[in-house]
DNA sequence: TCTATATACCTCATCTGTCAATGTACTATT
DNA sequence: AATAGTACATTGACAGATGAGGTATATAGA
């Protein structure tokens, strides 16, 4: 079952941000990364992949360099900055509560409803 | 810490529904309920509660009638359709998987990253 | 009596994130 | 020459959340 886009808003730029923090990377690279790693259940559309990266860089959570491919199609790599870091952890946390949240409202196991 | 807006989005829904399993309610009820159920971490607004009941109930999981209550204000009472049920099923094996990609994700507690 | 608070519902304009569609450009394979 | 894969980017449309505003009844206190 794949997970829809009104269940991801909102998580896009968690994902992006700890995909980071394994090191510098690139869109492309970081979309097959996540389809992979969630069993191709969550597929990043290019468009909401893009546009993240712009929100996060202007956010200043990241930066961006052109790397030195001297061939093949070039990439656009991206660092996680310290106050990415920082807002990683948050949405880390952020993320547990919203978990522990929705599973008492939506009456999951082992939490009383 | 609360939930925020976007991390909500796209579960309004299935907590409407959820709410309904246990008997027939009024808007003002389920606020109150879902506050207190969530220790008031998550807080539905009132345009977005009552704009969540127009769309399900245009789409048939819920059907409505007014409450015959003799003093105070008047409630409009909301019931579950057959097709909320099967609706909200739908829903709670969706937030499963979200739960299991995002804890993947983001690298939480037994799932390996 | 006036005021504030609680109950209870409703609507509209605005904001924001997602995404289909579209485009560019290079490389490798058939 | 055609097809597929790699890689980035933009734009317009769409949908859900919400602030702000409105309506109405009931009760408690100054």
């Amino acid at each position: 079952m794949a997970v829809s886009a009104d269940w991801l808003r909102g998580y896009t730029d968690a994902i992006l941000l700890r995909e980071l923090q394994e090191g510098d990377s690139y869109g492309y690279e970081i979309q097959k990364h996540v389809s992979a790693l969630s069993k191709g259940t969550l597929q990043l559309k290019e468009a909401t992949l893009y546009t993240a990266f712009r929100r996060l860089e202007q956010a200043g959570y990241i930066s961006s360099y052109w790397g030195d491919e001297m061939q093949g199609a070039r990439r656009r790599y991206y660092h996680l900055t310290p106050q990415g870091e920082e807002k990683l952890r948050e949405e880390k946390a952020q993320w547990r509560e919203t978990r522990k949240t929705l599973s008492i409202l939506l009456g999951e196991d082992g939490y009383e409803v």
